[in-house]
DNA sequence: TTGATAAATGACTCGGGGGTCATTAGATTG
DNA sequence: CAATCTAATGACCCCCGAGTCATTTATCAA
């Protein structure tokens, strides 16, 4: 036994993902102020100042952590909705469901909770956010939308506004899991409501209906 | 000019409540880790050691703050969707541009952001606002669904679901406004949202239309 | 094998802000 | 008009965590 265990080893490149992949379990359990740098570093099976190495502040770190995870979950939110070639009405309840089952993990809508929570003081954060992710959504479902405007399916209307309709319930169902748990009486079923938001707004937004309401005001 | 100016004065009853509305202030635009309470007591016109005369420490106070905000807001959520007596049809829309309108001055969507953000390292101030704010609204709303559907207005389904479709949009509108502002190609304009999806959220909830869809599975 | 390079360490500084407390001086009462 | 009470002050303590840096030592190149 003459030099089996080094005290350390050089990982110049591991070190990094490392680094950043306990940072993602740490400032999503603390949050960005609570989220201290020593319980990184241990975490990551490190001391804290070799995060100076990689890192120059805090503020970067977080950075890191918030583009690792959007890049991580981005191709594969943008594949499933931009191969499909279709009827908007196929491809809604696909999405919700879809939508509903992958954020069980939790990561996403912990990671949301945190931009929300620190965007404020991080205001780039929230760009960040925007342009990678809610933007990228928001763009391509408004242009299946217009498309299938264009097509006679769905009714006049603004389509950014209908994409919000489609999407606004199951955001907010995962928020409520996000902050209330599963304890609330009022607690949605995740794959229920992605169900039957997707029939109810689906007839909504269909032309064939005609419910005929008071008002024949049509568009916008 | 003898005695004009005392240096202070004594006012038992009155600081608390100026206290909390500074609070109010710097918690609203530092968030519950990066607000100062120097900053909060400037702001009431004190100085930071009285504040621990009314608020044994910085958690008591934010809890004051957020329960000061939940009552002011209240009781006109609360009358505007309670008073009201008659069809679904014509409360939601009444309700989802109030709703667009209210939220304007930014008041409420910002102290839900921080909810939001601090709920984690607070989980009781999750459940005061779940219980004052979200559980009533909820289960008001999923109450007149109910009515509804028992009155043939409005078509099978799980209650609840169905005000996570009619709200979900306008919170996540709301949403979208406090993190990423107007400036986005895709922010929408929260009083046409209200009154779009009113009017789409309704068509899909009518038990008059008959879009005739493929799956004739009904309830659920 | 042996320098040279730089990754990693860990003990350190330092500032900021939460919280305390002896003192000051408006109010209050009789 | 005292004498008393306590709201308010402001100087203070002190912890804690971000960031630094001289030193150690694994790794690489010659």
């Amino acid at each position: 036994m003459t030099e089996t265990k080094p005290k350390w080893n050089r990982r110049k490149d591991a070190r990094p993902a490392e680094i950043i992949e306990a940072a993602v379990d740490v400032f999503i359990a603390h949050g960005f102020a609570a989220a201290k740098l020593s319980d990184v570093a241990t975490r990551a099976g490190v001391v804290k100042g070799t995060l100076y190495r990689y890192f120059d502040t805090k503020e970067d770190l977080f950075r890191a952590v918030v583009q690792h995870v959007v890049a991580t979950n981005l191709q594969a939110i943008e594949q499933a909705a931009q191969a499909f070639r279709g009827a908007l009405a196929e491809l809604v309840p696909v999405l919700l469901i879809r939508a509903a089952e992958g954020m069980g993990d939790g990561r996403v809508p912990a990671l949301a909770r945190m931009v929300i929570a620190e965007s404020r003081a991080f205001p780039d954060l929230a760009r960040i956010w925007h342009d990678n992710v809610v933007s990228r959504i928001l763009g391509l479902l408004s242009g299946l939308i217009a498309d299938a405007q264009a097509r006679g399916e769905v009714r006049a209307g603004d389509p950014t506004a209908y994409a919000f309709s489609i999407v606004g319930p199951m955001v907010t169902g995962m928020l409520f899991h996000e902050l209330f748990g599963a304890a609330s009486p009022h607690a949605p079923n995740l794959v229920t409501l992605a169900t039957q938001h997707a029939e109810t707004v689906l007839r909504g937004l269909s032309v064939k209906s005609d419910t005929r309401r008071s008002d024949p005001s049509a568009s916008r």
